[in-house]
DNA sequence: CTGTGGGA
DNA sequence: TCCCACAGG
């Protein structure tokens, strides 16, 4: 799951104020799905779903989100991956065997009664597929906002947006934005809240990391940056065993990048995965606009179709000026 | 994850 | 008023 470079990145990350973060901003929207599927759920591991048996807890996530940032004068566009590298197939395979094995155990562990390990095992069995894509787009675009299907990754779209200047900054949990060229990555981006976060309560706050600030604290370049992560290991190889963030330092700035590869593990060709974070496939012809909140949309959608309480979904959509029973601009026409 | 209601 | 535990779909 992403790029292990924590370890460098921690001198460089500041918390950021919600005032701060006004604008446009592209959102990791596979990430975004996957934090949503695999924490709004029952203490035994079962997600919200609405009557037919159909899975919501995306969709609770995704409009409480978008109005927060409404709220704060975010305008978020949506980025959503397309197709993967070829080399991104053996991590895709294991992973489709990984939550196959987690699929397995949350069954059983729901057979024995076991609620504490079925919530671990439907967490590590969650997969964002086109059902869940299909229904978040729908409700984005109740709600006005934009979203765009990459050619390829979406962290890659979203930091060759934000070079463009199209967008503001980038919003994922993971550093392979920072890969990719994101010039600024905003993390946390959830109503600042004590959690428990392996026993222990912390309070998470939203916190920035400008690639400037990385680069030049560690006199690296972006693409010495993107070896670093090579050798760690990516979403796209597997990186040398027992080398971290650290140590792949050292070898990049005392250029051992290609060696260390050819010593350690002489079949893998790194230059590829290079290329690709360098110049990955983008697409150049998007076009962002947002739109009002088209309240009988999202309303129709969420609690005529997916069983949400319109109480809640109202009381929440008046936070930015959405008033029940308001007419929207459309229908002025 | 996030809003809410009830207890301190 | 603040905090926490719980429900949401």
């Amino acid at each position: 799951m992403g790029v292990a470079i924590r370890d460098l990145i921690s001198d460089y990350k500041t918390s950021v104020d919600w005032a701060d973060l006004r604008g446009t901003a592209a959102v990791d929207g596979n990430n975004a799905l996957y934090q949503f599927l695999t924490t709004i759920r029952q203490p035994d591991g079962t997600p919200l779903m609405d009557r037919e048996g159909r899975v919501t807890s995306h969709l609770s996530g995704i409009f409480f989100r978008i109005t927060t940032f409404l709220e704060n004068n975010i305008k978020p566009v949506f980025i959503f991956d397309g197709a993967p590298p070829e080399f991104k197939s053996e991590t895709l395979e294991q992973r489709r065997e990984r939550k196959a094995v987690a699929e397995t155990a949350y069954r059983q562990a729901v057979e024995v009664g076991d609620t504490v390990s079925a919530f671990r095992h439907a967490r590590a069995a969650t997969r964002v597929d086109e059902t869940i894509i299909a229904g978040t787009k729908e409700l984005l675009g109740y709600m006005g906002i934009p979203c765009i299907d990459a050619m390829s990754e979406g962290e890659a779209q979203a930091a060759y947006m934000a070079m463009n200047g199209d967008v503001r900054y980038s919003i994922s949990q993971d550093y392979d934005s920072l890969l990719f060229g994101a010039p600024r990555l905003v993390r946390n981006l959830t109503v600042s809240r004590k959690r428990k976060v392996r026993g222990r309560v912390i309070t998470v706050n939203p916190e920035e990391i400008l690639l400037s600030d990385l680069l030049d604290g560690k006199g690296i370049t972006r693409e010495e940056l993107i070896e670093i992560g090579i050798l760690v290991g990516t979403d796209f190889n597997s990186g040398v065993k027992g080398v971290g963030a650290k140590t792949a330092l050292k070898i990049v700035k005392s250029g051992k990048f290609y060696e260390t590869f050819e010593e350690n593990e002489p079949e893998f060709d790194p230059a590829p995965v290079k290329e690709f974070f360098l110049n990955p496939p983008v697409s150049k012809g998007y076009s962002l606009s947002w739109s009002h909140v088209d309240r009988e949309g999202v309303v129709s959608y969420l609690c005529g179709r997916h069983d949400f309480s319109e109480d809640r979904v109202n009381s929440v959509l008046e936070r930015i000026g959405v008033k029940s029973g308001q007419k929207t601009l459309d229908s002025w026409f």
